[in-house]
DNA sequence: TTTCGGCATGTTCACGGTCACACACGCCGG
DNA sequence: CCGGCGTGTGTGACCGTGAACATGCCGAAA
């Protein structure tokens, strides 16, 4: 042990969490004997000691896609420079005991903090029946739940999706919207009606779809066969891109004939043909925010509980004047 | 505490051990209590005693691609499986400095085993200047480093999509690598090497890529403006992309003027323009594979230590007989 | 000079488990 | 009838760290 090379016990704690009154003369010489003998504090004993294990969980679905992905890698790296570790559970299926094995695995870590990127509206109703005694964050939202949250502003990003479409004259719009019980799903319906009914053009009934690219292709083909429309807005890139496959398997032009916009502006979108307009998340701002957030270095009664990220609206090339 | 309820106190240790010789009265009555108060063992008590974490570390870069997210999903759900919590640490930039944080912030949590998802040549370099004193694994391999690996047989998998644009009557054919330090892209391009020379087919150097779309557009209108060249294989689906978007622009078609072929199978490639061929990595069966290796579930003395996972060729839209 | 207070450091204890060992009990054979 | 053994349970030490308290030293104030 450090104590023995170099003095004492208490004095190296001391040094580990540099309490002021320590001799510099006297630190040196541990931090000396540190450095040599490759001193590497344990963290369980301090974890048992201080009752505190540094940890934040992570509840995520679909972790292998961009967005969450991409939150959770900055959650990490954000996580880390705070001296926190991330630990990941990632749901394989949306069922209620797959939620609770989840998070009673990360409960049994005794985590500090919990991020909720799993976003079906179930996974919050367990949370709250879970009664989870740690401060949370989730990455989702509608707006009205007494959770906090921190997310992308959906709403905005969806009807500036939808208001793009709009101007650009379309009048017969449909909206390929994600699963039923996703929070983003639904509140990128609500802001692609909201746009619709406030700029007065009638609005069609959503469809559901599943965030796959498989899923856009198969509504495209099932779409086209009536084609009483002129743009589509799908609330995801990936849908989009399916849907684009269809209307050129139909023989059709995206946008000459329908014209289509997405969210999420993963990398790819740029290259997508043609290139997919889109409406960009920051999903990585949304990850070091919502550490902040987490770790209470934002002034807790500053902070509104649903802070929002403002999305953006890439224009590319698949979204034009509608041609009749 | 549960002892105070129940009767004792090693006794309740024992019933979460599994300890034989407990009556299974005594048993039962303490994991009644137990569940009435929500009783739950201190895992950093425990980590102390046993200088056991019960952690397993995974060292990654581009946790957002698909590939690199789908085997940290599996390697979590299989480690939780067997008892494991899974703490990842995201490379941001590949320089020495980044990749000793990232370990000691690993090594800080007493790993009990590691997995290495970041695939450049300099990452593995550094672990072994570290010393790193616990298991390890990593997902790539060229397939003669002298530790513990499991990949896809990158290889084998580059061989199969250059062997197909071969057998599709290609002479020019061109490589677009990944960055140079990447084990995988190194696997691939000596794949592409040797069946090319195998075949007894004229090589061209392949050109080193970041596996980006962008660059992969890049490198495409560059290349038009020669054009000596009926074929390119893209050594991931990004890159594919984005030739193809050049190829597009340039007023071609693929795969009738240029054929393209890729390598991972993105969910997204089978809706690309055209629908992408490529090869397909089980990325999910990786990381279980891993887990088990790393946990010696597996006899180790059965298990060899290069254990590969044959990729598939998946032939779509973008491949066919050149047109001359 | 004595006393007091602050600084630098040491000592003791507790955190919540597991391990090694001790113990009580009933059964068996010599 | 007694000693040994196996079964089920309790006792005490210990893991490495931090908090609380104690100690020794020195300089300034009384």
């Amino acid at each position: 042990m450090a104590r023995l090379a170099g003095v004492s016990h208490q004095t190296v704690s001391r040094v580990l969490n540099h309490h002021p009154s320590i001799r510099p003369e006297t630190k040196q010489r541990v931090l000396d004997v540190m450095a040599e003998l490759q001193y590497k504090p344990n963290r369980a004993a301090r974890a048992l000691v201080t009752s505190r294990s540094r940890i934040i969980g992570i509840l995520s679905a679909s972790s292998t896609q961009y967005g969450p992905a991409s939150s959770i890698a900055a959650i990490e790296a954000a996580a880390r420079a705070s001296g926190y570790w991330v630990s990941t559970a990632n749901l394989e299926s949306t069922d209620a005991a797959s939620i609770a094995d989840a998070l009673a695995h990360l409960a049994a870590q005794s985590i500090e903090g919990l991020v909720v990127i799993a976003p079906q509206v179930r996974v919050l109703e367990t949370l709250a029946e879970m009664s989870i005694d740690v401060p949370f964050v989730t990455l989702q939202s509608t707006g009205d739940e007494p959770i906090r949250t921190l997310s992308v502003d959906q709403i905005a990003g969806a009807r500036l999706a939808t208001r793009h479409l709009i101007e650009l004259g379309h009048r017969n719009i449909y909206h390929l919207a994600g699963p039923q019980d996703w929070i983003e799903a639904e509140a990128r319906m609500r802001g692609f009606l909201d746009e619709m009914s406030a700029q007065d053009v009638p609005t069609t009934a959503p469809i559901l779809g599943d965030w796959t690219a498989d899923f856009g292709y198969y509504v495209g083909r099932e779409l086209l066969t009536v084609r009483d429309f002129t743009a589509i807005f799908s609330s995801n890139d990936q849908m989009a891109l399916g849907l684009m496959h269809a209307v050129r398997d139909a023989g059709l032009d995206v946008p000459g004939d329908v014209s289509i916009i997405g969210f999420d502006d993963i990398p790819e979108a740029a290259h997508f043909w043609p290139p997919l307009t889109t409406v960009r998340q920051d999903f990585a701002e949304l990850g070091r925010r919502c550490v902040a957030l987490l770790l209470g270095d934002i002034d807790p009664t500053a902070v509104e509980h649903h802070s929002t990220i403002v999305p953006e609206l890439i224009v590319r090339g698949s979204t034009s004047r509608p041609s009749f």
